[in-house]
DNA sequence: AAGGCCTTGTGAACGAACGCACAAAGTCGA
DNA sequence: TCGACTTTGTGCGTTCGTTCACAAGGCCTT
């Protein structure tokens, strides 16, 4: 019988900017939406508007914003271009963020090319592939290197993010060297959980198990359906 | 602390199958892991052995099977195949599901080739872009059609989940089109907030929404260091 | 046959997140 | 200037999810 005399005391509230994790992640669905509006020409916008253009319900508009210090005006709403500038700042997107993407198949092709980095301050700064027949093609404005050059460019460019576009079998290796090599955050598309030291940051997107879910939920609608029928 | 006896109070546990949604998004993972385990000629698993393997804590993977029924042999672990059969019935993967990808662009060029898809079930039923110079391409072994034919296809192969991958302009239109030919789930790639019937499904997947997520962490470790070097 | 060992299944405590509802605070019209 | 109106910011109860910890249960060795 182990004595539970271990110290499972995580301080969860650290005193510092403790804002809630699932705030976070709605940050990007706040920008993205403002840049919207902005286009659209609207200086100011309510929580309520805002949480119509991004999905999400007002009151939990509000108290992510209140995270960011209190900037709205009330009766008024808040005003665009800030909320815009206060959101990227918190998020780190006032910086320049160079990306290493690894691994140019037709994922990497698609990550590549994709325009929603460059407008956030993500930078493709080098493109990957173990495949020599790859090496050289041009995709997205970045010609594409051989993997050996993986920590020569982690390290030239300063690279702090990597992006994983590989197979599954290849990705703990490629992760592992880009660890090695400097990098602190890594974003996962190959299906598989990669191991990393704990202070190196990890997501994933496993698009299959986007579409998995999909079929759950729909699968019960028709049984749902099925049973009322019979 | 003896067992409480006293009134037993039931865990509100709703007469219907409630398996909770948290543990929904989990299954896919474990489905994966099994199958790694499978190959690796594995007969039986531990929920810890399942929980490294899919990257949760052991005590989630147990109360998630629990859902399922509870299958597993006390001081053995689960059957892995039997697992593989009950996670696969409960996702409803163990039907034919057709799907339909709009937009064959970077994305969904990677989507259409998606190894991922066919092994779980689903089957790219068309693909369809409103580019007429795309029309009559061949990817992954099905030829690309005109957006004019969404509704056709949809019909045809009695499509219910739809792949958004359209630049965001166009994929209200797109999924207002897709739900009046029926499809009543939607994978949306687009940036952008998708309003649907309520008995319609959606999940959105950004990719650079993902990425600044990890660069708001990367920059809080990186101030976090700045401020104890100050 | 019996006891030890291992692992499941789950009650219960804990913690995070959500959303309501409302007071506080500012604007705008008269 | 004042009062009505609008919208923020947030305290609080509720729900959802995670984790601990351990009794129940089954296998295997002796």
């Amino acid at each position: 019988m182990p004595a539970a005399s271990g110290t499972p005391r995580p301080p969860a509230r650290s005193g510092e900017r403790g804002i809630p994790e699932a705030a976070v992640a709605r940050l990007p669905l706040y920008l993205r939406a403002l840049g919207g509006l902005a286009e659209a020409g609207e200086t100011t916008v309510s929580s309520e508007e805002l949480a119509a253009a991004s999905g999400v319900n007002s009151a939990k508009v509000r108290k992510d914003l209140s995270y960011l210090g209190s900037y709205g005006t009330r009766g008024v709403g808040y005003d665009v271009q800030q909320l815009v500038h206060l959101i990227a700042r918190e998020l780190g997107l006032t910086q320049d963020w160079p990306v290493l993407i690894v691994g140019i198949g037709n994922l990497g092709h698609a990550l590549a090319g994709y325009g929603g980095f460059a407008s956030r301050g993500f930078r493709v700064a080098g493109l990957v592939d173990a495949d020599p027949a790859r090496v050289g093609e041009e995709v997205g404005g970045v010609a594409v290197s051989h993997l050996d050059q993986l920590e020569s460019i982690v390290r030239a460019e300063q690279v702090s993010i990597g992006v994983i576009a590989t197979p599954a079998a290849a990705a703990q290796s490629v992760c592992d060297r880009l660890v090695a090599a400097g990098v602190t955050s890594v974003l996962n598309f190959a299906p598989c959980v990669l191991a990393v030291p704990p202070q190196v940051g990890v997501r994933k997107v496993d698009l299959s198990i986007e579409l998995q879910i999909l079929a759950f939920h729909e699968q019960r609608r028709n049984v749902a359906v099925a049973g009322v029928a019979t």
